[in-house]
DNA sequence: CAGAATCCGGTATGATACTG
DNA sequence: CAGTATCATACCGGATTCTG
C-alpha cells in the first residue's frame, strides 16, 4: 500500500513534469523571427522593465490615478522615468491617456481591459513568487557561502 | 431578463477587478525596503532578463543538458551570458550544475523542483501572452499611427 | 568541452533645467 | 500640473582571447 501510494505520487510528479515540458516546448516552437517576436519574451520585457509593474499595480489597485498621485506611490521614480513608463503601457493598450482641458491640466491614467487582464497574470506569477521567494533566499545565502569558501581556499 | 443578464455580467466584471485590485494591494503592501525587496520584482528581475526564460524553457523541454547543447539550442546567445545566467539560477536554487569528472569534461544542467515550479508559473503566464499578443501588436500599430500623424502637423 | 578574464559599446535609467 | 529636452552614467550584454 505504502508503495502504490508512492508510485502514484511519482506517477502524478512525472505528469506533472511532462505536462510542463509539453508547454515549454509549444511556446520554444513559435517562430521568434521577425519582429514579432516570441510573445512571452516579448510581454516579459515590457512589464519586467523597472517600473511597469508598479505602475500596473498602483493604477489596478486605485482604479484611476493623475501623474503626480502615481508618481507620490512610486517610490523612487523619476518624472522621466514616469512618462516614458506610461507612454510604453499606453502604446501597448494596457493604459489610457486622459486629458482633461482644466487650468492647472489634468491628466488621468487607468488600466485598460487589457491591462487588468496583464495585471491579473501578473498576480498569478506573483502569487507563486511570494510562496517561493523564501526558498530562493535560502538558495542564495547558501550559493553564496559555498562561493565564500571557494575564493578563501 | 436582459437587463438582469447584463447586469449579472457587469457585477461578476466589477467583482473581478474588485479581487485583482485587492491582490494588487497586498503585493503593494509587501515592505520594499531592505534586501529581500518585493518579490514579485526580485523574481521577475531574474526570469525577465534576456537569456533566462529560453534558458528554463529548454532545460524545462529536454530535462537535461550539457552546456553547448543549451548554447546551440539558445539562438544567438553568446558563451559568456550563458555561463552568467545559469550562474545566477543556480544562485537561486532553479538549476542543478553536475560536473563529471571526465575528460574531456562534461557538465549537466537541470531544472531543481524549484525551478519547474518557476517555469510552470512563467508558462501560465505565457499563455496569457500568447493569447493577447495579437492585441497588443495591434494597440502598437494603432498608436504608432496616431503619434506619425502629431508628428507630420 | 566548458569555461574565465578582459575590454568595449549601446541602452536603460537618472538628474537637471525649462515650459504650455 | 504634467510634462519635454538635454546631458550624464551605470550596467547589461557582446566580442575576443586565453586555459584546465
Amino acid at each position: 500500500m505504502f508503495l502504490f501510494l508512492r508510485h502514484m505520487y511519482v506517477t502524478n510528479a512525472d505528469n506533472q513534469v511532462d505536462k510542463i515540458a509539453a508547454a515549454a516546448q509549444k511556446i520554444l516552437a513559435i517562430p521568434e523571427s521577425g519582429p514579432g517576436l516570441c510573445p512571452v519574451r516579448d510581454i516579459l520585457d515590457r512589464v519586467g522593465d523597472k517600473w511597469s509593474l508598479f505602475s500596473i499595480l498602483h493604477l489596478g489597485s486605485d482604479g484611476s490615478l493623475r501623474f503626480n498621485e502615481l508618481r507620490k506611490r512610486i517610490d523612487g521614480i523619476s518624472q522621466r522615468m514616469l512618462t516614458v513608463t506610461l507612454r510604453a503601457l499606453e502604446a501597448d493598450g494596457l493604459v489610457t491617456r486622459t486629458v482633461y482641458a482644466e487650468v492647472p491640466p489634468r491628466v488621468e491614467y487607468r488600466l485598460t481591459e487589457l491591462g487588468h487582464g496583464l495585471l491579473g497574470a501578473v498576480i498569478e506569477f506573483g502569487n507563486w513568487a511570494s510562496q517561493h521567494a523564501p526558498a530562493i533566499a535560502q538558495a542564495r545565502k547558501t550559493f553564496a557561502a559555498r562561493e565564500k569558501v571557494e575564493v578563501e581556499n
